[in-house]
DNA sequence: GGCGTCGACTAATATATATTAGCAAGCATA
DNA sequence: TATGCTTGCTAATATATATTAGTCGACGCC
């Protein structure tokens, strides 16, 4: 075989071969084989961990080797991806990859709802964490797509435009990406709408008499933060109520700065009836505060939170707040891939999901001596 | 092939081959393009994409069925898998299969150490979720094996022994068990040391001068409550204090019923000075009730969970909580990985990590009065 | 020192897959 | 009605991989 028909000298060959060569683009065995010093039919016997062959472990290795260096890898038939419609009985790999698991619980939340959608369809859903690593990203990505992938969800943890890694552009598989989005919206994306979420929490203190509605901020360059600070002022706009600057304070999303701000609130000349809390550990803090200052939530003063977070319900009293939709999310991603087979790579508009507000017991009425 | 050197008639053969036959167990791409009705080069094409060949859609779908009917799959040279040691440069992917990820906050944790522990070798991680299913689970592991993964960790929400499916057996690559463990020790396990655990919680009551420490359960049927109970009991009994039946109330790890256990604690004639909450939540209603009835924590009495949950550092006050190892347990798991290239399959021991008490600020020492 | 026989491997070959060349049907010109 | 071009596919074949049937040398053993 390596000698192109010239079967002139059996053995020992290997020395010709010099000329460079092997133009064709594909590793074969036989080149494995050539640099790793054995037969082709080695190669197989090593590659294939075929039963009953005895080969010695050095063998071994050294195929191993010459195959990782010569970056052998086995065919992939691109067509057998399964697709991802329901319908069909077959188990579709769905690749979820997001930047960390571990920090907040919307990752999971959103795997959660991707994983609901597409379960009758008996779809596998596969995570990779990226890390938010340029070595890593790539890795983890190429884990998923390497050996087949029907669909790739790419999310981020917080709330952001991203540039796309290059490879993202050439995958040949339907990319949708969650809690994130592309300024050239490449990609159907989907986040929350947290100005419609600032708004309604405002709009439901308003709507019970509050006139006078304090806000404490996440870190201000985060996304989310500018956002539900904007439906704030919306919803006091839209209300006819004048801002005031002196009622946002700026926190930073820890219960902590929760507190401080809340003791600035109360140390307010005309304090505030209601404090909108733009997450629920911020709540947290307001609420020691408030009950350090011997105020009743709600009965005098109304707190909202934003997140709902498994403490909101554990509070006292359980916090009124906005959900994240993160279950939401995950779900419309897969019902994404369900629509249309994607259709060359169009432009997409980005999508917005509610934050819908789940009342609980520490919003009430303005108290009367207050009106 | 079939026909044994009959090479009398080159064309129109495929007539015979009636013979049922196709005992070889492989299917190639000739059953397909049988089944499909087409020649094997029009598989070929289908199955690779080719780029530059025209087909019709309806050969395409016709070749696709077939082959997923067939269950035609790209070989997988199982040699090539990455090791997971660390030194080589090599990016392996390690498959880590649990049964659901959004239930609890314990499995990411495992999870994140698991990806801690990998990260310097460069590894991978890829998760899939079981569901617990008995026709998901197959899937799941499936299609983290199918992708050439170096190691499979198994992890499991509940501490448990559990009857390990078929399959794990029958893998080629190193198994973990994460937080259960199989009757047969075939697999390196780890779970937490829940003993050590409510031993080192009651202890640490008892060496802050309490005598009459009461503890609310978890779900009696669960093996951590079990566990943890049988922890407390020892600690008394170290500490030569008689256990008192009255002391332990019967739980069910949530909030709710914490606050009704310690209401029930706190009308006993002669009251507890301390209170071991065998989990977070149950933590959160005992407080709740404590303050309600108006004593102070820590100084009228001492109160210590379970967990460590998020919540527990935002009580007030903090509360002194033992960690639960899943962290450690992960990098546990990736550590076995590391040492024996797993010899066999021999009989492993299940190996305990601990639960180490974090302090904040929730015990106290036994108010003089009651001493 | 002749005789098994066992470990480690390869030559040759059987099978599977990829690719090239080109056929045939349809249909739009001309 | 011939001409040419496209679409859709296959026969034949080139390449790649898997498997069978050994070869070869190093023991071990009467």
């Amino acid at each position: 075989m390596s000698e192109p028909t010239e079967l002139s000298d059996p053995p020992g060959t290997s020395r010709r071969r010099k000329p460079a060569a092997k133009p064709k683009g594909r590793v074969t065995m036989t080149d494995i084989a050539r640099a790793a010093g054995c037969s082709q039919a080695t190669v197989s016997f090593v590659l294939n961990n075929s039963p009953g062959i005895r080969l010695s472990q050095q063998t071994r290795d050294r195929v191993i080797e010459a195959a990782r260096a010569l970056g052998y890898s086995p065919p992939v038939f691109s067509a057998l991806r399964p697709p991802v419609t329901p319908f069909e009985g077959l188990d579709g790999i769905i690749g979820f990859a997001v930047d960390q698991l571990a920090t907040s619980p919307e990752a999971v939340v959103a795997i959660e709802g991707a994983r609901q959608a597409s379960w009758n369809a008996g779809n596998v859903l596969l995570v990779a964490q990226t890390m938010g690593d340029a070595v890593m990203e790539p890795r983890a990505i190429s884990a998923l797509t390497r050996r087949g992938i029907s669909a790739l969800i790419y999310m981020t943890i917080f709330t952001r435009e991203i540039a796309a890694p290059d490879f993202l552009y050439s995958l040949d598989i339907p990319v949708i990406l969650l809690n994130c989005y592309t300024a050239d919206y490449a990609f159907p994306a989907v986040v929350p709408s947290e100005i419609a979420g600032g708004q309604s929490a405002t709009r439901h203190l308003i709507a019970h008499g509050h006139r006078r509605i304090a806000t404490i901020t996440g870190e201000p360059w985060m996304q989310a933060a500018q956002d539900r600070l904007k439906g704030y002022r919306r919803a006091l706009a839209t209300a006819d109520i004048p801002f005031d600057p002196e009622l946002v304070v700026e926190g930073d999303w820890s219960a902590s700065a929760g507190y401080a701000a809340t003791v600035k609130l109360l140390g307010l000349e005309e304090r505030p009836t209601a404090i909108f809390c733009q997450n629920d550990r911020t709540a947290i803090g307001c609420y020691e505060a408030l009950k350090e200052a011997g105020l009743h939530i709600p009965q005098d003063i109304s707190v909202v939170g934003y997140d709902d977070e498994e403490i909101a319900r554990h509070l006292f009293p359980p916090l009124t707040t906005s959900i994240l939709p993160h279950l939401a999310m995950g779900q419309w991603a897969i019902e994404q891939l369900e629509t249309p087979p994607t259709p060359g790579r169009g432009r997409y508009p980005i999508t917005k999901l509610e934050c819908p507000l789940v009342e609980r017991e520490s919003v009430g009425n303005v108290p009367a001596q207050l009106r």
